[in-house]
RNA sequence: GCGAAAGUGGCGUAAUUGGCAGCCGCGCCAGACUUAGGAUCUGGUCCCGUAAGGGGUGGGGGUUCGAGUCCCCCCUUUCGCACCA
């Protein structure tokens, strides 16, 4: 230890002793507690940003505490399997895929190094993209024969500006989630993955997690699934064997239905119009109305005009054998439930609009009721049916003008019709979900290919088992023609089919890197395992993950395919539990101002608005700019990147750094035993140092890093006021100083790791704080219990003065000792005591007239 | 429009969950040591007031002995969804 503290000697000193003794490596003990700690890749772009950088010190500081505390702790790397090999980066052509060039990973390798984060260094899965898309295409095999992949066509999202198809979730808002270009529609046939099968799991399986999840994050889940209860009801259209089937929450409402209205590119309209005069007013519309969606780039809230055409169609309502007009219209979904609804302008706003454009008629069924009478009201603005009335009344209408139903109540009609149509067989009850099926094929030139090969004449099959992985050939050439750039490799392409031995073409698709992030986790806890994706008892000893942390941006792609992702690997016996993650916590962005613009922004390269890590750590050293990062703000605030403020952590960890120095030499050679007798100061000091330890164990729980910062702080600053001097110190006194430095040290550890390691050499201990027998400090409550309180005393809630009290006095002494305080006595004085309220050992309220 | 969360000093934030509002830090002010200070140390710093005292957690109302915290109405901000039938 120096006399002076020059981070830079420190931070390298002790980076070097940890790869030289292997301080982070996983042991093999599987009989100690694990903790398993994960940040989401960091989708480097060569370079770490500040956001990256308070996502690893969340989780390392976690990582310390947990191998403190003596837990066997998980916390790898290995961001390769997310991204294709460098030498496909040399490839890359406008399209910008990760910058995997060697040059970045070197450059990202100094960065995590200088750093100081302490991962178990996973070189195995970082070197071996290959064999983990092996993994990636064993899984498609085994989900294939389980019947969960499967290939159709349909029209998909399609980003121009890549030229690849899209998820729905990677497409959400009508863009791109990695360019921000606006999606087109495109018929292809593609893979599939039965996500909508688990859509019920993914919501009632949210009770295992409620407690470790943000709300937040849920709950865009939760709409993003898009669950509604309701029904199915066929109509039949007129002279025709065809039956159109609406999808309807209010099947209760159906006698007020005036029409059918369906998407535009309903495929009945194409089916029953080919002989119409009406075809081709109905095609014009529908082209119209893609043009205009297109036009509209998908701008959030730009909500078009209801606007529709007549088909001159008609269908029968199955309940009341009325005839209706069907129209097609554009504000009605393709993909929402079935593409048609029935229009029931009386009780539906969007139906009313509709309705009262093309004049078409409207028809009251449902009165309202008094809930608490339980009878009808005669609400005589709403006696006129032209009227529309808002189907505000959800469960509280009384059903009328509806033949043999009227009467009922609309709860009950709703469950009772469903079940008369299913009865009657022109419908069922039905519950329908937004969510859809993941569809997982890409037209890129990374991600692992998926394993297929078709054959003239045996179809689709499967690659087998023994001929993975199929790797991606050394060079592609993007085309921009909207093929996968495999398709132009002949050496890719051309192979042999399997079962019939001819020649056949392989598939050119690559899978979703989703695919791989949906459970490269599990692959980290047996990175080298060549005979499964991992050993199921490695498996189930690490995961599911104790702790995850990263953005919100993933909050419904991400983190809802890696949890349908593990119900799948349950379902193929791989593992025995529903949810991969057990806590997640979503750290806010790191922002900073754009430019001139005063906006406070991501930080970004195409911002412009980055501050580099590596100059931080270059002027404040890795320890301060990691302190600082904890301590601005709450991990799931946002966090405005000002820079004055490290000056504070530098100044705080020199303060620590001095008075270790300053206390090192008094140390060296005191008696550890706990002597008899403390002094007033040293006794201070040591509850200050108790109730430290207990608060900041219970802040790590819950995450409150930035309290935890403050709250060692202020053991500093009551170590400095104790005024006890290394030269005038008694025995007791060293004691009491020395419990507090090695608490203080021990529990900056999780923040600045390399300063606390040499704060605990320079308290005299050896092989540092992994090897050293040192373990997170325990707090003792006897001597955290404060021996004198300060117990404010109220007159009519305001504070009028303060008794001192030793703790669990009892309210009656309490009582008259606030009574007969001078102040209160002057303040009560010619006033009578209604109450006094006393809270024992938190405060006595006097009530006066 | 619908849904969720949040509004506390000049700033980032804290408050044992209904009990002394403003911990800790930044910034600022004053002082000490200095040839010097963008170093360090000490003290001060919610507002009004010389003081006693009074006011104060977006605004208004309520519950309570007591409200930043609970309830109701409004305002603002952020986020998510957005014709979901």
């Amino acid at each position: 230890m120096d006399e002076k503290y020059f981070p830079e000697k420190i931070e390298e000193q002790w980076q070097q002793f940890w790869a030289e003794t292997g301080a982070f490596e996983v042991e093999s003990d599987k009989t100690r507690p694990k903790f398993y700690c994960l940040e989401m890749l960091p989708y480097p772009s060569g370079f770490l940003h500040m956001g990256h950088v308070r996502n690893y010190a969340i989780g390392d500081a976690l990582a310390w505490q947990k191998r403190l505390q003596g837990y066997n702790v998980l916390h790898p790397i290995g961001w390769d399997s997310f991204g294709q090999p460098a030498e496909q980066a040399a490839i890359k052509r406008d399209i910008q895929p990760r910058d995997w060039t060697e040059e970045n990973i070197a450059h990202m390798r100094g960065q995590f190094k200088r750093l100081g984060i302490s991962f178990a260094w996973r070189r195995e899965i970082a070197a071996h993209t290959p064999a983990y898309y092996k993994w990636d295409q064993w899984f498609f095999l085994q989900l294939l024969a389980k019947g969960l992949i499967y290939r159709k066509s349909a029209a998909v999202n399609w980003c121009p500006q890549e030229q690849t198809v899209l998820s729905n979730e990677q497409s959400s808002g009508g863009v791109c989630w990695r360019c921000g270009a606006s999606v087109e529609k495109r018929d292809l046939e593609q893979w599939f993955i039965r996500t909508s099968d688990y859509a019920e799991q993914l919501l009632a399986d949210m009770g295992e997690i409620e407690q470790g999840w943000p709300e937040r994050v849920l709950t865009m889940q939760r709409n993003w699934i898009g669950k509604s209860a309701g029904a199915f009801v066929d109509f039949q259209i007129k002279d025709t064997d065809e039956r159109v089937r609406v999808f309807t929450t209010r099947v209760d409402t159906i006698y007020g239905a005036n029409a059918i209205v369906v998407a535009p590119d309903h495929p009945l309209l194409a089916k029953l119009l080919a002989e119409s005069a009406l075809k081709d007013d109905v095609e014009q519309f529908a082209a119209r109305v893609r043009a205009s969606r297109a036009a509209a780039g998908q701008q959030p809230g730009a909500e078009e005009a209801k606007e529709g055409v007549n088909t001159g169609l008609f269908a029968i309502n199955p309940f009341s054998g009325e005839q209706m007009p069907v129209w097609a219209a554009n504000y009605v979904l393709t993909e929402y439930g079935t593409g048609a609804v029935m229009s029931v302008p009386a009780h539906d706003e969007r139906d009313f609009e509709f309705a009262q454009k093309y004049s078409l008629s409207i028809r009251r069924v449902i009165e309202r009721i008094s809930h608490e009478q339980e009878k009808i009201e005669h609400d005589p603005v709403n006696q006129d049916q032209s009227v529309a009335m808002p189907h505000a009344f959800t469960d509280y209408g009384i059903l009328v003008n509806s033949g043999d139903w009227s009467g009922k109540l609309s709860a009950d009609a709703m469950r009772e019709m469903a079940a008369h149509a299913q009865a009657q067989g022109f419908g069922e009850p039905a519950v329908t979900y937004r969510l859809r099926d993941w569809g997982i094929s890409r037209q890129r030139f990374w991600g692992a290919p998926i394993p297929i090969i078709y054959c003239a004449s045996c179809g689709a099959v499967p690659v087998p088992e023994q001929d993975l992985p199929v790797l991606l050939p050394a060079r592609a050439e993007f085309t921009g023609a909207g093929q996968s750039p495999l398709a132009g490799v002949a050496e890719f392409v051309n192979a042999t089919c399997p079962k019939c031995h001819e020649p056949a073409r392989r598939e050119t698709d690559t899978m979703d890197t989703f695919v791989d992030s949906s459970w490269y986790f599990f692959r980290y806890c047996d990175p080298r395992n060549e005979n499964a994706p991992f050993d199921k008892e490695v498996g189930a000893y690490w995961t599911p993950v104790d702790q995850y942390i990263g953005g919100i941006e993933h909050a419904v792609m991400h983190l809802l395919y890696t949890r349908c992702w593990t119900k799948m690997m349950r379902d193929i016996g791989l593992v025995a539990f529903n949810e991969p993650i057990k806590k997640l916590l979503t750290q806010g962005m790191v922002t900073n101002v754009v430019g001139e613009t005063g906006e406070w922004k991501a930080m970004s390269k195409s911002a412009g608005n980055g501050v580099d890590p590596d100059e931080m750590i270059g002027i404040y050293g890795a320890d301060a700019v990691r302190l600082f990062i904890m301590f601005a703000a709450p991990p799931d605030n946002e966090l405005r990147w000002q820079e004055t403020g490290i000056e504070g952590a530098v100044r705080f960890l020199r303060r620590v750094y001095n008075a270790v120095y300053r206390w090192r030499e008094r140390l060296r050679n005191a008696p550890r035993a706990v002597p008899q007798e403390f002094g007033d100061s040293a006794r201070a000091l040591r509850r200050k140092t108790h109730q430290t330890i207990a608060r900041i164990t219970a802040d790590f729980a819950e995450l409150h890093f930035n309290t935890s910062i403050a709250a060692l702080m202020e053991l500093l600053n009551e170590l400095g006021d104790a005024g006890i001097a290394p030269a005038t110190a008694t025995t007791a006194d060293v004691f009491a100083v020395r419990e507090a430095l090695e608490a203080l040290v021990l529990m900056l550890a999780p923040f600045t790791p390399h300063v606390a390691e040499e704060m605990w050499a320079g308290l005299g201990h050896e092989g540092g704080l992994l090897h050293s027998g040192a373990r997170w400090p325990q707090a003792e409550q006897a001597l955290a219990r404060k021996e004198e309180l300060e117990i404010p005393v109220q007159i009519n809630g305001k504070l009028r003065a303060r008794i001192r009290a030793v703790p669990a006095t009892p309210e009656a002494d309490l009582r008259a000792a606030a009574l007969a305080d001078d102040k209160v006595r002057s303040h009560i004085a010619g006033r009578e005591i209604v109450k006094v309220i006393v809270v024992p050992d938190r405060l006595v309220n006097i009530v006066v007239r």
